[in-house]
DNA sequence: CATACAGTCGTAAACGTTTACGGAGTGCGT
DNA sequence: ACGCACTCCGTAAACGTTTACGACTGTATG
């Protein structure tokens, strides 16, 4: 219970064999090991991490950022949670245990983040939410502390970073749905300066111009990410004079409110309006009509973002060689009835 | 950069000094002090907390303890987050950081606790999701590490806790749907060993057979609680020879999927078939027709459970003194349109 | 003038580990 | 007998803090 000084003296060992033996170092006789191991079995003996990180200046421990703003919390879904497992597994190989650090809402979160690091209680950090310009990362960058961003930004000129293929989805969805026939296709967006919205937005733009159809800015909805960003983005298009046909959900569960707010005007989802989601989610299947949506495989993301951030730290660095420093995370469409239907067949 | 060590010989001054300036101890000249914060200030230096930990044999860090199982991660919505605000309002008059260990889900909960709490990377814990018989309670009882479970359990007699009333909630929509002339009603629980399953199903037992009506086994669904969960456990109830014209479900976002699989066989809810669901969420009300639900502050459960645990620690007792052990947090229902009609008027 | 006391600061020990170094013992070849 | 290599283990320093203790002023008190 007292630590590993007790440990030894109940073996009649030094504390350094104990610790040796426990730590699997070679120089120790394999039978005096087993002693060892069996006594720290039953007392339950667990090496004090601040011992251990204060000697080899290293904890262990990787953190995963997560900031609980409004928003987050609002649209929170099992994002963060089936990352996290696609992580751990990584993680489990190499013995570090992985911590999610919360940003409190009413502090900076580059103060919050700065904060944990000088308190070393994470050897790296993975950071969501990328801004547009994030100083996090020129703070990370130049701390020299190991990190990987999930999401693009604009700071820095080279880190490492997974982002979801925003360009790839908008492309497609709008590709997708000008073959159906549409013109006039709407698009959301948040409304806050998270990098993710512009890069939508532009590839959004491009997609509709190699199609000979002019940006129409009116057409951008900035909206919550949420159910009620959902609602309010179905009430604006309502107030268009001249009503889009389709629309393009940056965030899945999005179309719940914008259901609702449709069919309180009688107009229905999958026939008057067709609708695309993104973002995860089997649960867009259980919609009515159901939500075509590209998928996530989050786990699978947590196993790259866990990969890559080891291999920018030098002792894990060994195990994960030749992998890519940036990766556009590919997403794939689950076509449902919410955009079935073909329009403007008359021309 | 190198330390307290560095700060201190930039200063002339000895380290003993700067700590004691830094931490606000009286024995230090006004004018040094402000050196010192200035400097520190600038070299941007935050003490390290694992040599501050291993000398004073805490860490200012709670542990919130989350899984993630795969139901977990299924019906994960805003919940940890949203209660983290409030926990962290708390704790931050103390200047204490909240951390979220996420149980890997292929290790038993109860090791991944024991493990964390002997590295001593946590002062305190907040464990959720407690079992019937929850053996980390009776771990954290004997080892005296302050906690707060959010749940109740069989597990040891007399331990901090908050639960959401279940009983409560239960009860009232039982004797709801009852008085809109409903008589035979079916609910649902979750299939895993979570408690609260178990106090959710008798209570409305109880409720039921206060009103005479003879509980009805086959009425009990056991699904997972999520969308997925909702859809299957219509479908179970649509199987039923003496179809329930209600049904109370235990997670609201079941609702998705269980008015999805009503509308596949013509059955509309809120109309054929009466709908109450539980836990948090104005999301609810963006369903169609909207949900009635008994809703959660969870700011405010996090504030409470925040002081509850403070309560309970020694150096901080005093800050929160005559709060009560254990909490039955009330929820507050918001009537929707999923059960406004009234049934069997014909007697 | 001796003493007490308050205000300020330096010294050094302690927290629980890990690890470089060296020493004791053994076996083996010369 | 000697040297050498090898195995195993103990010793002690180091990591970055906090804090009990005492030292040193200057001032008030007896």
């Amino acid at each position: 219970m007292k630590g590993i000084r007790q440990l030894a003296e109940q073996l009649n060992i030094s504390i350094g064999t104990v610790s040796r033996a426990l730590n699997g170092k070679p120089d120790v006789n394999e039978e005096t090991r087993r002693r060892v191991l069996a006594a720290a079995e039953e007392l339950g003996y667990v090496a004090n991490q601040s011992g251990r990180s204060l000697r080899q200046g290293e904890t262990k421990v990787i953190g995963l950022m997560i900031e609980s703003s409004k928003e987050t919390v609002e649209n929170a879904d099992n994002f963060f949670l089936g990352v996290t497992s696609g992580l751990q597994s990584v993680f489990a190989r190499h013995k570090l245990d992985l911590l999610m650090l919360p940003c409190p809402s009413d502090e900076d979160p580059h103060e919050y983040l700065k904060r944990m690091v000088a308190r070393r209680i994470v050897d790296a950090m993975i950071i969501s939410d990328t801004q547009r310009v994030d100083r996090r990362i020129d703070f990370l960058s130049r701390a020299k502390i190991p990190f990987v961003a999930l999401g693009r930004s604009l700071s820095a000129s080279n880190f490492p970073w997974i982002d979801l293929d925003f360009e790839g989805v908008a492309d497609h969805a709008v590709e997708r749905l000008i073959t159906l026939g549409h013109r006039r296709i709407a698009i959301t967006a948040p409304s806050s300066e998270a990098n993710l919205g512009y890069l939508f937005i532009d590839s959004y733009r491009r997609a509709l111009e190699r199609h000979d159809i002019p940006f129409d800015p009116s057409l951008v909805i900035r909206v919550r990410s949420s159910e009620q960003g959902g609602y309010q983005a179905a009430h604006e298009l309502l107030l268009l004079e001249e009503r889009p046909t389709a629309v393009i959900l940056i965030y899945e569960l999005m179309a719940i409110g914008l259901y609702r707010r449709l069919t309180e005007s009688g107009v229905m989802p999958g026939r008057d309006l067709a609708v695309i989601g993104f973002r995860d989610a089997p649960r867009a299947r259980f919609l009515q009509p159901s939500l075509s949506c590209f998928r996530i495989s989050l786990y699978d993301l947590g196993v790259a973002l866990g990969r890559m951030l080891l291999a920018t730290m030098p002792a894990y660095r060994d195990f994960y060689p030749g992998g890519e420093r940036n990766i556009i995370w590919p997403l794939e469409l689950m076509p449902g009835e919410s955009d079935a239907f073909r329009v403007g067949v008359m021309g």
